[in-house]
DNA sequence: GCAAAAGTGTTCTAGGTACACCCATGT
DNA sequence: ACATGGGTGTACCTAGAACACTTTTGC
């Protein structure tokens, strides 16, 4: 089968950077390239768009084949087109960016990928194509959307403290915070309510548990 | 000639909503569509990339060729790519948005527009393909960033008033500012500079010139 | 002298920051 | 009793908002 044009056609491809938090930590899944080009280098998790597929759908579509993950959070980034950036052919990406709670992914390797595995922000392998300059601006994004939307809250699971939520924050932004102004901060937002229930974590009080009023929508603030 | 792939691809073009400030109101380039579809349309300028060209030269060379246009501020804004959104065939847009003052323009209609104008933005016509919806954004990205950042400068002639700034400043945001709050604020910025001149504009005092300090850069503030 | 836009400071308010101690639990 | 993280309130500071009169010019 092929398919002809009278003008030239660029490929076009969604890549994804998804984003969850573990150990406090700020984590980016990426999968290990089974073909040409940078076959065995890790990448973001993408490729291919059908011909009949919305952007959006086609990011959703290529995170779930390649790494099993479903049900995210999804913003379009930026498209990176520089001609050159992949040695095929001239290949256009639109890039998303993606947050998940830890709680909430299997992944597993399927499709052409051999291997799919969480990486700590601060300690990635060496990353196939410009996938590298496409996380940064995802995390660049991300942290700058901490300051003016909720988007915090789509890390987070069913229930948890507000030191996990502070955590979150810390673990995107790179800073502590302080502990008092924090909770102040993000009661007043009115985004979270207290479950009436609380958890045992050690050796010490037990925490209030909250949970997310409007799951999956994110406000902006200020 | 023809071009063949394995597998569909999608066609890629650019568009690009180019904003100017004229009389104290914000006004949105259009061109008329020479040929189908939507022929006798307003639509934004913009077309297919070149199969070995950036996207921000596309943009450029789009611009200019349609309209005659050069030498603007350029962003991308957001990349639209519903299926359907073109009749012909899948089409995937890589919206920008140019911002350009009103006495650096001579604009002409060229290639494959029938002719090019100004329009004012609260009184577009009828447009082609989602192109109202692009215009939107594009809109609400230039007022988000008037509260972040400079780019509010690049609407500016070489030499201008802090009246004729401001005038800018509630064309974009549709809201009267306060005249010392204004002033107060954008000196503090340290973008601009007084150049010592000044300019009789009517039977009124003359106004103080100030001239950008670096044109062509935008800065984040706050 | 009158009309018209240019230019200029102070007060008030709200939101952000800095900061330290008691509480509930397990061992 | 002690170690550990959970939970709470006040004072300060700074940036933004509200607000009115004098100046310089042309006619």
């Amino acid at each position: 089968m092929s398919y002809s044009y009278t003008h030239p056609h660029p490929a076009v491809t969604t890549d994804i950077v998804l984003f969850t938090i573990r150990d406090h930590r700020l984590e980016v899944l990426l999968i290990r390239r089974g073909s040409d080009p940078f076959k065995d280098s890790w990448a973001l998790p993408g490729g291919f768009i059908n011909i009949d597929e919305d952007l959006a759908a086609c990011a959703l579509r290529e995170l779930e084949e390649e790494t099993g993950v479903a049900g995210v959070y999804l913003e379009q980034l930026y498209t990176f087109g520089t001609p050159g950036r992949d040695p095929r052919e001239r290949v256009i990406s639109v890039a998303y960016y993606a947050l998940v709670p830890p709680d909430r992914i299997s992944i597993r390797a399927a499709s052409d990928a051999k291997e799919v595995a969480w990486f700590k922000l601060d300690k990635l392998p060496p990353l196939a194509f410009d996938h590298e300059s496409i996380v940064a601006m995802a995390h660049k994004r991300l942290s700058a959307k901490l300051n003016y939307s909720t988007i915090a809250l789509q890390f987070m699971p069913e229930k948890f403290t507000l030191s996990e939520l502070q955590q979150v924050y810390e673990s995107i932004l790179g800073e502590k915070l302080d502990k008092r102004n924090f909770r102040k901060r993000v009661l007043t937002l009115d985004c979270i309510r207290d479950i009436g229930e609380s958890r045992r974590n050690g050796n010490h009080r037990p925490a209030r548990l909250y949970a997310v009023k409007s799951p999956g929508t994110v406000e902006f603030i200020r």
